[in-house]
RNA sequence: GACCCUAUCGUCCAGUGGCCUAGGACACUCCCCUUUCACGGGAGUAACACGGGUUCGAAUCCCGUUAGGGUCGCCA
C-alpha cells in the first residue's frame, strides 16, 4: 500500500512554525516512501474562512518548497479539498452511523456514542497509548453535527481521511487526546484507522506555547524578513528530528532519503530564532551567486537599486559572508550605485576630521592616479608603501579611504572594493570628499 | 481537577546497560587571523530534574515525586 499523508490546516490568517513543521515532516515522510501528500482546507469555520487566509497557506508551503500532490490548484481524484465543499459526503457517512445506531440526538444537536471500551492506540512517535471510554463522566460522548446542520472537527476530519486514503496521519501533538475519539469513529464504520504520529509541539524560548504573536511564530515573517527558505526548511527539519550524526546543514536530498517518523523526538522543541538566523548566514555564504542574486533582487528592487547581474554580482560578492537576512543587502551596498551617497557623521568627526586625514588622501589618489592595474592586490600593496615611506601606520590612509568612498566606518575590505568601484570612481570619490571636507 | 505526553548543557540535537571523567551545534566569554565589520581557526563556561529500585555495572530499564506541555467545546 502506497503511503498517503496530508496537511490539514484551517485558514486563519496565517501560517504557524507549529503547522509549517508538521507539513515539513509529512511531506518529507511522503518523499521518503514515494507516496502521496495532500493538502486539505478544513475551512468549516466561516468567519475565518477567507480568501486570503487560504492563500497564506498556499504561500508559505510554497516558499518552503512543500508541494502538494493533490489539493487545490493541482486537483487530484479525491477531492473536493475544501470542506465547505464535502458537505454530500458528510451527509453519507452521517445517515451509515445514524442508521446503525451510533448516534443519537440531543438538543437538536446530533452525537456519537462512544463505545465503552479501552481504545488501545499505537503511536508511530508516542507509542503505545490506551485511553479509557469506560467512565461517561471522563469522556461523554461527542458532538459530531450541530443543530444548524454543519459538522464538527472530528467527524469531518475522519471522514476525510477515510474518503481520502490517508495512511498515515501524521500531526501535533495537540491532537493525541483527540484521537482515540477518532479511532471510536473508524471502528463505529468498520474501518481501519490511519496510523498516527504525533509529533511535539514548538515551544516558545521561555517555554511557553507559541502563538501568533511571537516572534518567528508566522511563515510570513520568515519571507519577508528576508529568509532563504532552504535555510529555514533546514533548520525546520531539525526541530525535533535530526540525521543523528551530528551533521546539520544537509541538502533536501539527503534529508528526504534518511528521514524517519521513528526518529522523530518525543520532547517539545524551544524555538530559537538566533540559530535560524545562523542557518540562514550558512546558506548564504555556501549560496551560488546565481541564487544569491535571485534572493537578493526582490529587496535590492524594493529599494530602488536596479542594475544588471554584472554590475550586481561583484558587488554582492563583497558582502556575501557578512549578510544574515537578505533585507540587510540594500543598505550595505547602497553607496556602490549613487554617487550621493551619505557621510556618516560619526565616521567624518572621527575619521576626516582628524588632522592630515585630508592631505593623506591627496597623497593616496595621487598614487593611485597612477596605476594601471587596479587590483585589490596591487591596491594594497601600494597603499603601504605609500604609508611605510611617510613612516605612517596604514590604518591613517585605510580609514579616511574607506570613509571618503563609502561615507562609512564599516564595510567591505577596502582594497576588495576599490577594485569593484573602479578607478575612475575611486579617484572622483576621493577628490569630492577632499574638496567637501578640507579645512 | 481528571486524563494523556514529556524530562541530557540557556537552546537544538547525539547517546537505546559497560566505548560517557556524557559528544556536536547555536548563543556567550577569551585568543588567533584581520589595522573596519564580518567570515574562518582555536580554547573555555555549561547538562543526565529528584528519590527509590533492577543489575557486577544505568543518562540509558522499572516505580514514585516534581516540573513542563497537551486534551477535556455545538473551535479547528
Amino acid at each position: 500500500m502506497s503511503v498517503r499523508v496530508r496537511f490539514a490546516p484551517s485558514p486563519t490568517g496565517y501560517l504557524h512554525v507549529g503547522g509549517a513543521r508538521t507539513a515539513l515532516f509529512n511531506w518529507l515522510f511522503a518523499r521518503h516512501h514515494g507516496g502521496k501528500f495532500i493538502l486539505r482546507i478544513e475551512d468549516t469555520d466561516k468567519q475565518r474562512n477567507t480568501p486570503e487566509a487560504i492563500q497564506v497557506i498556499y504561500d508559505g508551503l510554497r516558499w518552503l518548497g512543500l508541494d502538494w500532490d493533490e489539493g487545490p490548484q493541482v486537483g487530484g481524484d479525491r477531492g473536493p479539498y475544501f470542506q465547505t465543499e464535502r458537505d454530500p459526503i458528510y451527509e453519507r457517512y452521517f445517515e451509515r452511523l445514524r442508521d446503525s445506531g451510533w448516534l443519537y440526538e440531543d438538543a437538536g444537536a446530533w452525537r456519537f456514542r462512544f463505545a465503552r471500551e479501552l481504545i488501545e492506540m499505537d503511536d508511530l512517535i508516542c507509542g503505545k497509548v490506551t485511553i479509557d471510554f469506560t467512565n461517561t463522566e471522563i469522556t461523554p460522548d461527542m458532538t459530531i453535527r450541530r443543530p444548524d446542520g454543519s459538522w464538527i472537527f472530528h467527524f469531518a476530519n475522519v471522514v476525510d481521511d477515510l474518503e481520502m486514503g490517508i495512511t498515515h496521519v501524521i500531526r501535533g501533538e495537540d491532537h493525541l487526546s483527540n484521537t482515540p475519539k477518532h479511532i471510536q469513529i473508524f471502528k463505529a464504520l468498520g474501518v481501519e484507522p490511519p496510523r498516527y504520529g504525533h509529533i511535539p509541539l514548538i515551544l516558545n524560548p521561555d517555554g511557553s506555547k507559541m502563538s501568533k504573536r511571537d516572534q518567528g511564530a508566522s511563515i510570513t515573517s520568515y519571507i519577508e524578513g528576508g529568509y532563504a527558505p532552504e535555510a529555514v526548511r533546514n533548520y525546520f527539519c531539525l526541530l525535533g528530528w535530526s540525521p543523528k550524526d551530528d551533521r546539520e546543514i544537509l541538502p533536501l536530498e539527503e534529508i528526504i532519503a534518511r528521514f524517519d517518523v521513528s526518529g522523530i523526538n518525543r520532547k517539545g522543541a524551544h524555538f530559537d530564532l538566533a540559530k535560524c538566523d545562523w542557518f540562514n548566514a550558512q546558506y548564504i555564504q555556501q549560496m551560488s551567486a546565481d541564487r544569491y542574486r535571485e534572493l537578493a533582487l526582490p529587496w535590492l528592487t524594493t529599494a530602488g537599486i536596479s542594475a544588471s547581474p554584472a554590475q550586481l554580482d561583484p558587488v554582492l560578492a563583497l558582502e556575501k559572508m557578512k549578510v544574515t537576512h537578505f533585507r540587510e543587502i540594500p543598505d550595505r551596498v547602497s553607496f556602490f550605485f549613487t554617487e550621493d551617497y551619505p557621510y556618516d557623521p560619526a565616521a567624518v568627526e572621527k575619521t576626516l576630521r582628524k588632522p592630515g586625514a585630508i592631505e593623506r588622501l591627496g597623497q593616496l589618489a595621487d598614487t593611485y592616479s597612477a596605476l594601471e592595474l587596479f587590483d585589490a592586490a596591487t591596491l594594497e600593496g601600494r597603499l603601504k608603501e605609500l604609508a611605510a615611506s611617510l613612516g605612517v601606520k596604514p590604518a591613517e590612509f585605510i580609514h579616511p579611504a574607506r570613509v571618503a568612498v563609502s561615507g562609512r566606518s564599516v564595510g567591505p575590505s577596502l582594497y576588495h572594493m576599490l577594485e569593484v568601484l573602479g578607478q575612475a570612481r575611486t579617484l572622483a570619490r576621493i577628490d569630492r570628499t577632499r574638496k567637501q571636507f578640507a579645512a
